[in-house]
DNA sequence: GATGTAATGTAGACACTGTCAACATTCGAT
DNA sequence: ATCGAATGTTGACAGTGTCTACATTACATC
């Protein structure tokens, strides 16, 4: 009899997403190191060696956690994309925003996802949902190419142009070690679309 | 009678520096998260006590391991930039050869530097390497204006781009998430020097 | 040169952590 | 109804960061 999948016993009934939800908000706490399978397990009700039944390790729990990051961030990606068929440039300032946007208002998981902490290898093979979220951008740098608004070049090499600008700055502010009024939307807004559009036309000349 | 800055008896007689090389050594084999002051010490043939003489912390150590990382940065840039005086452009690029190279050699130095595990707010007033390096990529930017080479626009923009992308691109390889044959020294210059150049005259058009 | 104080290193303890092995409870197919 | 598999618990172990108390040494001052 599974009411609402809240405890309901011996038997939690969704214990896995519990741990992952509870891991999530104790990243936002303490940061990326400070997290303890203990109280996560703590946090979700249960014993501290029940996180074993749905996840090989530590690093499987964090693991699950950076894969859901790159799923949210693949989408927010193309929705903010897909609500902008102004062209390809506005898409493209517009993914790079979601993008910025997303690591900044979820910076533990961002330096999760990207941290080097995970192993790059330890996804399934054929399964790898970073590259999804590259896989956008570069449809959106096709798109363009074809339009005749981009360089004839291989897309995969304007699109690294692209991914590497708005990681970089996305990583420098997660860090903390560029000074921005983050309460501000708009102030992020502006240095996205400085940087992009400083992608897009060139600093040279 | 301090003979030759090895161990004497009792007193070690340059315990902090040992303890960073020991440090910096563990941090290479186990990675960035897998580092115990214990083992440093152990490693270092001190008492796992013995380095609370010369830092307050576990952080303040690594903290430390940072601190020279980006001063190590900072030269390298300084360095590639000043050997290759042909032009703010060629420099450009070379400071960036020079990031992406040092990161790439030193990746969970790097990492530690950037992870955000460190608070940002750590150094001293007014004390903070990270922001040399971000000058020295601004001062070719700067000569490069003056020379009618890169557009008439703040400096501290055109920078922006510049330092975003390369950090982007050493971030993204730190992170394992590129693939790229990091033996051939000559792809990795191909690489950068593809982003670089993007980064220059643009992707439109 | 003797001496006292600060700098440096050590020993032991504490709470906490990740993980393993053994055991308990419950779900679901037969 | 029954039995195996899935799920959860208890207890233990080695390892960790850091605190307190103590030992040893270096060095400025007389």
């Amino acid at each position: 009899m599974p009411n609402d999948s809240t405890t309901d016993g011996y038997h939690h009934g969704d214990l896995r997403n519990a741990l992952l939800s509870a891991a999530e908000g104790l990243l936002v706490q303490h940061g990326t190191g400070g997290l303890s399978l203990r109280e996560v397990a703590r946090v979700a009700g249960v014993s501290h060696t029940a996180p074993y039944r749905h996840f090989r390790d530590k690093a499987a729990l964090l693991q699950a956690l950076a894969r859901r990051g790159f799923e949210r961030l693949h989408a927010a990606m193309t929705d903010a994309a897909a609500n902008v068929p102004h062209g390809p440039e506005q898409q493209l300032v517009a993914a790079g925003i979601a993008y910025v946007q997303l690591a900044v208002n979820h910076a533990e998981i961002t330096q999760l996802m990207f941290g080097g902490t995970l192993d790059p290898a330890a996804d399934a093979a054929g399964d790898t949902p970073g590259r999804d979220a590259f896989a956008a951008l570069q449809t959106i740098i096709e798109s363009g190419i074809q339009a005749g608004v981009f360089r004839q070049r291989a897309s995969r090499e304007l699109a690294l142009v692209a991914w590497t600008s708005m990681h970089g700055l996305a990583m420098l502010m997660t860090a903390g070690l560029l000074e921005v009024d983050t309460d501000n939307p708009a102030a992020l807004d502006q240095l996205v679309g400085s940087v992009a559009s400083n992608v897009i036309y060139g600093i040279a000349r």
